[in-house]
DNA sequence: TCTACGGGTGCCAGCGTACC
DNA sequence: GGTACGCTGGCACCCGTAGA
C-alpha cells in the first residue's frame, strides 16, 4: 500500500512522530519484524527494537494499535508476536489497573535512530553515511557514553545489513570507521567494590539479629542468601536454584549451578552455607520439596522462597543486601552493595588466601581466566591483606639483622 | 568484534506481616 | 490497631560481560 492512500493517522504513530516522510513504511516495518525474529531471544529482539526507537512496552503498541488502519494492524500484530507483546497487550486491555504511563521515558529515547530520523524529516530508507554521523554526533552531544553509542551503532549497521539484503536499501550507511566516531577508547578501569571478611561476618550477624518487620524466617533466609554468596555465586544463579540442584557428590554437599550461557558447574557447600540452608529449611513450615508455590506448579521447587512462597527475584536479593549493610552499621557499603560485591569478594579472598587462579575461575564459572584477573586486579582489596605487607616485613627482618 | 544476554539501578503502587 | 518495614510486580533505562 502506498502512503498517500494511508489515512493521516497511520504516519502519525508513536508521539506523533515516527514516520513521517517514510516513503514505505509497512515495507520497512515488515522487513524489521522480520529481521527481529531471526533472534531466539525475546529478550535480544526487545533490546534491538527499543535502540532503533520501536515500541516495546504495552503502552507504546496500544497506542500504535489504536492508531493503525487494518491493512497496519496485521503487520503491527506480527511485530507485537516478534516481541512477545501480544498476551502482556490482551492482559493490559482487561487489566485497567496495569494501565498506567511509563514511570521515567529514557534519556536518549528521542535519539533512538528511527526518532532521530522522524525528527530531522529523514526517511531512513534512504538515509546515508552523513546521516549516521550527524545522528552520532547529536548522541555524544545529549551526554551518551561511548558504549551507549556504539551499541547503538551496531544495532543500525546490522539492521541495515539485513534491510540491504533484502533489496530495500542499496548499501549499509552505519558500516563506519568507530575511530573516526570516537568510539574506539578503552574504558576506563572501574574499581570493584570488594568486601572484606570482617564485613562479610557483620553482613552475616546483621542477617540473624531481629529487624524490624522480618521475621525468625526471613532472618534466616537472610542468612542463607548472604552465606551462599560467599560460594561465588551470581545473584541469578542463586535465584535460579532449585531445590534438587542441592545433592551430594564425592562425600559432599554441594549445589548444582547454572551460570551464564546455561553452563553448569558444580559449587561445594561450606560448613557456613550448609548450616545456614539447613537452619533455612527447618524454618519452613513444610518440607521444601513440597511446599507449594508458582513455581513448582512449573515442576520446580526453588531453594530460596519468599514469605508467599514464591521465588526470590534478583531485586529482593539487592534490597535485601542494602538493608543487610546499614543494619551492619556499613554506611557508607550500604548506598553501593551489590550482589557482585560478594562474588568479587569471593575471587580476591580465595586467591588472596593462596587458591590457584584455575580454581578460582572454575568456582566462580568465568569462561576465561583473564576475567577472574581482572576481577582481582580491579577489586579495592583489604590492604591489611596485600602480600606487600609479607614482603616489606621480610626486608624490615633482614634490615634489622644486617649490623 | 559482534551478538546475546545479564547486571545494576530507579521509580511507582499496593498489599502483607511483624512488631510495639 | 497503628505503623514501619518487607514483598510483589510492573515500568523503564544504561552499561558491562561472555560466548562465538
Amino acid at each position: 500500500m502506498d502512503q498517500r492512500t494511508l489515512p493521516a493517522r497511520t504516519t502519525d504513530l508513536a508521539e506523533g512522530t515516527l514516520w513521517p516522510g517514510v516513503g514505505d513504511p509497512i515495507r520497512l516495518l515488515t522487513e524489521i519484524t522480520a529481521w527481529l525474529r531471526s533472534y531466539g531471544a525475546t529478550s535480544t529482539r526487545r533490546t534491538y527494537a527499543e535502540g532503533l526507537g520501536l515500541p516495546t512496552s504495552v503502552t507504546d503498541l496500544r497506542d500504535w494499535l489504536s492508531r493503525a488502519d487494518h491493512t497496519w494492524v496485521h503487520v503491527l500484530r506480527a511485530y507485537a508476536d516478534t516481541l512477545d507483546l501480544t498476551a502482556a497487550l490482551h492482559a493490559d486491555i482487561t487489566d485497567p489497573e496495569r494501565n498506567r504511563p511509563p514511570t521515567r521515558p529514557g534519556r536518549f529515547r528521542p535519539l533512538h535512530w528511527l526518532r532521530w530520523c522522524a525528527s530531522t524529516g529523514l526517511d531512513p530508507v534512504t538515509a546515508g553515511s552523513i546521516d549516521v554521523l550527524t545522528w552520532q554526533d547529536a548522541l555524544r552531544a545529549a551526554g551518551a557514553a561511548p558504549a551507549t553509542r556504539t551499541r547503538m551503532l551496531a544495532t543500525v549497521r546490522t539492521l541495515y545489513q539485513h534491510l540491504a539484503a533484502a533489496g530495500l536499501v542499496t548499501a549499509n550507511p552505519a558500516d563506519l570507521d568507530r575511530r573516526r566516531l570516537g568510539l574506539r577508547d578503552p574504558q576506563p578501569a572501574k574499581t570493584i567494590l570488594t568486601l572484606t571478611p570482617a564485613e562479610v561476618a557483620a553482613l552475616l550477624n546483621a542477617a540473624a539479629r531481629p529487624r524490624p518487620g522480618a521475621s525468625p524466617r526471613d532472618r534466616l533466609r537472610a542468612r542463607a542468601v548472604v552465606a551462599l554468596f560467599t560460594l561465588g555465586l551470581r545473584v541469578s544463579e542463586l535465584c535460579d536454584l532449585d531445590h534438587p540442584d542441592l545433592h551430594t557428590t564425592r562425600g559432599r554437599r554441594a549445589l548444582r549451578v547454572t551460570g551464564k550461557g546455561g553452563k553448569i558447574r558444580t559449587v561445594y557447600l561450606t560448613d557456613l552455607a550448609e548450616s545456614a540452608l539447613t537452619d533455612y529449611f527447618d524454618a519452613l513450615p513444610t518440607a521444601p520439596t513440597t511446599t507449594v508455590t508458582r513455581a513448582t506448579a512449573s515442576g520446580r521447587a526453588p531453594l530460596l522462597i519468599t514469605r508467599t512462597g514464591t521465588r526470590c527475584d534478583r531485586r529482593d536479593i539487592w534490597s535485601l543486601l542494602r538493608r543487610l549493610a546499614t543494619a551492619a552499621d556499613l554506611y557508607e557499603l550500604a548506598g553501593a552493595m551489590h550482589p557482585h560485591a560478594l562474588r568479587h569478594f569471593y575471587v580476591t579472598t580465595a586467591m588472596e588466601q593462596g587458591a590457584h587462579i584455575t580454581d578460582v575461575q572454575s568456582d566462580v564459572g568465568h569462561a576465561r581466566v583473564d576475567t577472574t584477573q581482572r576481577v582481582y586486579n580491579h577489586a579495592t582489596r583489604d590492604p591489611s591483606r596485600t602480600a606487600a605487607t609479607h614482603v616489606g616485613d621480610t626486608i624490615t627482618r633482614h634490615l634489622e639483622q644486617t649490623p
